[in-house]
DNA sequence: TTCGTCATGTAATGGGTTACATGATTAC
DNA sequence: GTAATCATGTAACCCATTACATGACGAA
């Protein structure tokens, strides 16, 4: 993850569900957006901190006691109206249409509405699409002067974004027609 | 970019094909790995510095004049034997095998012996083959609990894990067998 | 009793992004 | 004369990674 910040969106949409510990959230991040994205606790804890500094998030301290008294301490966090707030204007954002932004925003996808959803798979649409005519002009320009390693790694990245693209639209297709979906699973 | 130093790699292995001051050198950056790798100038100037001190490369300052005297002035970097030989080791580094420092490697495997690039490629097959699995395992863990757009993200990325993993078996048998691509060309 | 998991953090380090700052040359 | 490109850097800020440090609980 490179862009500052990346975590607080996944994280405040996590608690919008309910609340939990650190712990808990590293798992279901994982859980939520696959095993690439199991973030460390030197992310994990900063990024917390930096939410309830900003009044996101409230944290609780909870005493966990099967039995007896005085058991395991966890910290628990709580999304706050703020929170809320700032996490719907942060999946709204168009600004950033990378991989990363874009996946984070998709997980999310159903706290928004469909217009704004069409909107972001558009402008994903778009990004992708700028991306395709940058490496095909890139590579009608050097093709001459690369290796067939290169050729191959360039080729295989324009296979890739075609895929990418294809998705966008199936997305998109089913954006516009969410019920042709139920029909085949009712038929 | 992500990890500590991926700049140092490519910026060898460019200058050890010709002299470059850094302006070109983020050009050919582009040129040879696609127009996503076009790094800032605070990251590029920093990483030749580094370079420099450590003894990898050699600064030259150069005066261009087209008539007159006293011209543009340009940092010329040069590759050292040590910087030859810290570029082979990283090359032939098999720790780190995500798409980025794969890709890195990648660009440059003309110059690395044909089992050394085979240990790569296998490398590379192992780590997809890992995600995959991982993947795999994620979504059948948690296929109940999560909503459409997340099941398709996680679908999407399987194929495309399984994309990259049909490309690196490309590239295996390629290297088994390099007489047959130039036979097609010949025929 | 020891290992694995649960649980929470801090500190050091280092690199990347963005913005800032400057100036020459070329083409229109 | 002015905009675009060439050309080189610095500084501030922020964030991620890694390693470190601690300790309770459950199961074998």
């Amino acid at each position: 993850m490179k862009q500052p910040g990346v975590l607080e969106l996944p994280v405040l949409g996590l608690l919008k569900e309910r609340d939990m510990h650190g712990y808990e959230l590293r798992k279901q991040l994982g859980a939520m957006l696959g095993p690439l994205w199991q973030v460390s606790w030197g992310s994990l804890y900063p990024t917390l901190r930096r939410l309830a500094r900003a009044g996101a998030v409230t944290k609780t301290e909870q005493q966990v006691r099967p039995g007896r008294a005085g058991g395991r301490r966890r910290t628990v966090y709580r999304i706050t109206p703020l929170g809320e707030a700032m996490f719907q204007d942060m999946l709204g954002e168009t600004a950033a249409m990378d991989a990363e932004h874009f996946t984070l925003k998709l997980a999310f996808f159903r706290y928004l509405p469909p217009d704004t959803r069409m909107k972001l798979l558009e402008r994903r649409r778009a990004y992708l699409q700028d991306r395709l005519a940058e490496f095909r002009d890139n590579l009608h320009r050097y093709r001459e002067r690369i290796d067939s390693y290169t050729l191959s790694l360039q080729t295989h990245s324009i296979a890739a974004t075609e895929s990418d693209l294809r998705w966008v639209d199936e997305l998109i297709d089913q954006e516009r027609s969410p019920q042709e979906h139920r029909q085949k699973e009712n038929a």
